[in-house]
Order: C-alpha cells, then sequence, then structure tokens
DNA sequence: ATGGTGCCACA
DNA sequence: TGTGGCAC
C-alpha cells in the first residue's frame, strides 16, 4: 500500500511577503493584482509594494486576515472595510503585468527541500506538491523494527542506514514481518515527542490527543497499512520541519493512501498542521462530505452530478446504483466515481518537479479590450520578454529549452447579437438567445456590452518554437494572430493574450543566447 | 473591475 | 491540434 501526502503551502504568497516584509509578521496581509490599464510602469520585488489605497482583487490572504472574514477574490477596499488594519501588498508588475517570479522562485525551493529526501515529488502547483513517501516510511519501520528486534536501535540504525534505498526487498520483509506479528506493533514506531499540529481525520477526539489516543491503540487493532501511515506521517512532518528550519515557511498536509484523500487531508487543519487519513476514517469522512469539496468534483461536472442524480454529499454518491451512474456519466466515468466515492484512486505520484509548460498571459477588460493589431504586437511583445527571461532562466537551471509555442486569444465577437442577426461564432445558441432575450435585446443590432459579453470565444493556435527569443516568439505569434484575424473578418475585440512554450527537449546550458545571435538576427521585421 | 498560470481529457 | 474544464 502506497503512503501519499499532499503538503500545501499556508496562504503562500502572503508568507513569502511576510518574509520579505518582517515588520508584516503576526498581521493581517492579504496581495492583490493591481493593474491600471496601459500603464507599463515596472513595480519591482524590491520595492516598497505596500499600497494601503489600492482595490485590486485579493489572492491570497493571511491567516490573520481570515480571522476578519476576508477571503480570496475579494476587493482590497473592501476587505479593510472588514478589517482597517490589514496591509495591502501589490503583486510586481513587469512587462505591464503582474510578474509572479518571487513566489514561483519560493515555490521552487520548497519543491527542492520536499524532493531532497528520496520523496517521488510531484509540483502540483506554485504552492502544492504531491509526495510518495512509501519508500521512506517502509525505511522507517525497517529500522524500528531492526532496533525493537536487536535492542540495540543504535545497530538497527547503522544496518538500515547501509541498506539504504537498495534494500528495499529487506525492508519490506521486515514490515511484513512485524505485521505478522500484531503484538509487536504498538512499540515498534514511538510516538514522536512533539506531535504538535498533528491529527487523524475522523478520530474521537480532536488534535495531538486523537493522535495519541490512535497511537496508542492496542497492538492488536493495528494493520500493516496504519503502521505505514503512521511511520509516512513522521517523514512528511520531518519534511515539513525541513522546510521551515531552511526556508522558514510554514506548510500543511495530508497523509493517506491515495492522492484524493491526501488532498482532502491537508485541508482539513490548516495552518502548520498535518492530518492523518486512515482508511477506517474515509467512511466518516467521506459519507457527509459535499460533494464540490472533492477534486475533480468543484465544477460543472460535480454540479452535473448533483442535480442528475439528486445527490450531495459523497455518501449519497457512493451509495448510488452503478448502472444509474453508468447512465449519467458513461461506463468509464461512472467506474472512476464509484471509486473515487470510496476514496479510492490509483493516480500516482509523478515524479516531476518542473512545470511541463511556461506561459504568459494578461487580460483585457472592458474598455482595455483589444482592437487592432497594432496593439496586439504590443501586448505580445511584451509577454514573449518576459517569456524569453523565464526561458532563459529555464535553460540555464534546466538544461531544456521548449520546442512547441502556443497563442491563445479570448475573444468578443462584434457581431451584434439581435434576435435576426447571425449567430455569434464560438457562442452557443442558447448564450445568444439569452443576451439578445435581456436588457441587451432593446439595443439589437449595436454591440453592446452584454452582447459583446455573449460572444466570447477563446481560440488557440500552436507553432513550431524556432528559437526562444523575445523577437521571434512575438513575431511568430503575431502570424498567428494575424491569419486568425484574417479568417474571422471584420469586428473582433480581444480580451487576452496568453502564450505558452511547451514540449521542452533536453539542450545544453548556456548556448542558446549566442546561438540564436550568431545564427541570425532577430531584427528581420 | 475575479488575474495569471498550469494541468488534463476529449474530439 | 485545438477546445474546454478544473484548480488556486
Amino acid at each position: 500500500m502506497r503512503v501519499l501526502a499532499h503538503v500545501d503551502l499556508d496562504a503562500f504568497y502572503t508568507q513569502v511577503e511576510v518574509q520579505r516584509n518582517p515588520s508584516l509578521k503576526g498581521t493581517p496581509v492579504v496581495v492583490v493584482q493591481y493593474n491600471p490599464y496601459g500603464d507599463l510602469r515596472t513595480v519591482k520585488p524590491s520595492d516598497n509594494r505596500l499600497f494601503p489605497d489600492s482595490n485590486g482583487s485579493i489572492i491570497a490572504v493571511s491567516y490573520e486576515a481570515r480571522k476578519h472574514g476576508v477571503k480570496r477574490n475579494m476587493m482590497a477596499q473592501a476587505a479593510k472595510k472588514l478589517c482597517p488594519e490589514l496591509s495591502i501588498v501589490q503583486v510586481p508588475v513587469a512587462h505591464g503585468k503582474a510578474d509572479i517570479q518571487i513566489y514561483r522562485d519560493a515555490g521552487a525551493a520548497v519543491i527542492s527541500v520536499l524532493s531532497s529526501d528520496g520523496a517521488i515529488c510531484e509540483r502540483a502547483s506554485v504552492d502544492e506538491a504531491y509526495l510518495d513517501v512509501t519508500a521512506g516510511a517502509q525505511q522507517l519501520l525497517a529500522a524500528a523494527a531492526a532496533a525493537a528486534a536487536g535492542g540495540g536501535d543504535a545497530a538497527g540504525d547503522a544496518l538500515q542506514a547501509q541498506l539504504g534505498a537498495g534494500g528495499s526487498q529487506q525492508q519490506q520483509q521486515a514490515v511484513d514481518d512485524a505485521g505478522a506479528q500484531p503484538a509487536a506493533v504498538g512499540p515498534l514506531l514511538p510516538l514522536p515527542e512533539s506531535i504538535e499540529g498533528w491529527h487523524v481525520a475522523d478520530a474521537a477526539e480532536p488534535g495531538a490527543a486523537g493522535v495519541a489516543a490512535w497511537w496508542a491503540r492496542p497492538a492488536a487493532c493495528w494493520n500493516n497499512d496504519e503502521l505505514l501511515l503512521a511511520a509516512g506521517a513522521v517523514v512528511v512532518a520531518r519534511l515539513r520541519a525541513s522546510v521551515a528550519q531552511q526556508l522558514g515557511y510554514s506548510c500543511s498536509a495530508g497523509i493517506a493512501h491515495s492522492k484524493i484523500l491526501a488532498k482532502l487531508g491537508s485541508g482539513l487543519n490548516k495552518p502548520a498542521q498535518q492530518t492523518l487519513v486512515p482508511a477506517a476514517a474515509v467512511p466518516g469522512l467521506l459519507g457527509p462530505l459535499p460533494l464540490p469539496k472533492l477534486r475533480q468534483l468543484g465544477g460543472k461536472f460535480g454540479e452535473e452530478l448533483m442535480t442528475g442524480l439528486g445527490v450531495s454529499t459523497v455518501g449519497e454518491l457512493a451509495a448510488v446504483p452503478l448502472p444509474r451512474l453508468e447512465a449519467l456519466v458513461g461506463l468509464e466515468n461512472a467506474a472512476w466515481l464509484q471509486r473515487l466515492a470510496q476514496g479510492k484512486d490509483d493516480e500516482e505520484v509523478k515524479p516531476r518537479t518542473l512545470p511541463k509548460s511556461i506561459s504568459c498571459g494578461k487580460t483585457f477588460r472592458g474598455a482595455s479590450a483589444l482592437t487592432g493589431l497594432t496593439a496586439v504586437h504590443g501586448w505580445l511583445s511584451q509577454l514573449a520578454t518576459e517569456l524569453q527571461e523565464r526561458l532563459d532562466n529555464d535553460r540555464r537551471q534546466h538544461q531544456r529549452t521548449p520546442s512547441q509555442l502556443t497563442v491563445s486569444i479570448d475573444t468578443l465577437a462584434a457581431a451584434a447579437a439581435g434576435p435576426d442577426s447571425a449567430a455569434v461564432p464560438g457562442a452557443s445558441a442558447a448564450i445568444v438567445q439569452a443576451a439578445a432575450a435581456g436588457p441587451a435585446a432593446a439595443a439589437a443590432g449595436r454591440a453592446t456590452p452584454q452582447n459583446w459579453r455573449a460572444g466570447v470565444a477563446a481560440v488557440s493556435r500552436s507553432t513550431p518554437l524556432r528559437r526562444p527569443v523575445a523577437e521571434v516568439m512575438a513575431a511568430d505569434a503575431l502570424k498567428l494572430v494575424k491569419k486568425w484575424a484574417r479568417d474571422r473578418g471584420q469586428g473582433w475585440k480581444i480580451i487576452g493574450i496568453f502564450i505558452s512554450a511547451s514540449n521542452f527537449v533536453a539542450a545544453p546550458t548556456g548556448a542558446s543566447t549566442l546561438d540564436s545571435d550568431s545564427c541570425s538576427t532577430a531584427s528581420s521585421s
């Protein structure tokens, strides 16, 4: 049985900012994004980025601020009404857009610590990772077993250290032996001195008391999986301590036998806490859980399930007969769902600490929407410049270079969405109709904000990434957009542009810039 | 006046 | 290859 963990940095962006400005420590802090239209001024990471009057939208909330009811996506000034002493930190701005590089770098440092001790580590986002600590847990148990059997714990530790990762056969054997003798289980893995902030999901008592009680259960109550899970919890606690000590960041974690439960567990007790999810706790945990709380069921699919099946909790979903489930979502989804509803999830922790793509983009809301190719070119240049910087760093650090360039645009069609007008390309008939039936109907024949919005459509086009150089990438991206504009005809608004570099291939360090300079100068256009 | 990213499944 | 969904 695997032992997996989900590690989640607590209100990460605010932690990064507090570390950069320690006077904020222990105070309510939010991080906001605020991009005045057309303003290309940069706000460097090292600038004073405290903006008490900013009304940007909040993307991270410190736990002190959460106590006052401040939430993500709130406007900063609305939050300040809830919490007058709130510190508002603005995300750095470069190339006319928010630049979250300082958080990426901090996240990479965390990933580095989490993956330094042999755990398989999958970067799930800038502030989250999945770990497979099965090997480490087995190793810990084997060492404990050896110590218990031999009496000399030092000798046991030394032996296990010698066995190292290559000794997994013997270690597994030791674990199995231990499991075969339940009487030895209790004393086998001593409860760590400090279990502050530890929890066992669905325990009779909350917090450390519950953990202690769980740990102190009669030896006959333990099974191998629980033993492994307990050992995994020790491994994860050590990793979290390393993150705290080496980097100064607090994080929370869930430890379980599947990704889905580990993820659920990490959110049960925050901040700076960790939660074990033993198999025995799963029915009690999932039964009353609202469907949208499960990863993957937070959106339309979950909504479809709730309305289509008349269920609202995971327990109710688990009780739906398979045929009924199949009728609604198909064979494959039904089988997957039924297992998911029991906390069963075979998804592996993929050994991947680096992003598979690097992208940047910007939205242009309302009046800032782009209507001409000149503006598009200007922003593509900005985005490509940032992209090149990030690709340069990525190549230097990871000896790889992307081979594919994708440009995506979010667009609004200009065609009027009046009742008798042609359908807006990219918009479903239902949406167009809904828009036409609304207040905008009176303005049929003219483009109004309402029917502009009805025509939103995303378009993406890819091309080989010739050279990771801003001018080249911007030019190639512009070509794709020009072609789209030509095909599309007159009358469009672009409300978002994104460029992405992907399909990385190995590349030697350092040569990129020199090669591109000596090959052919990019100043052809 | 909910931004910027990144992953994945599907067709 | 492009679209859409999900998550934070």
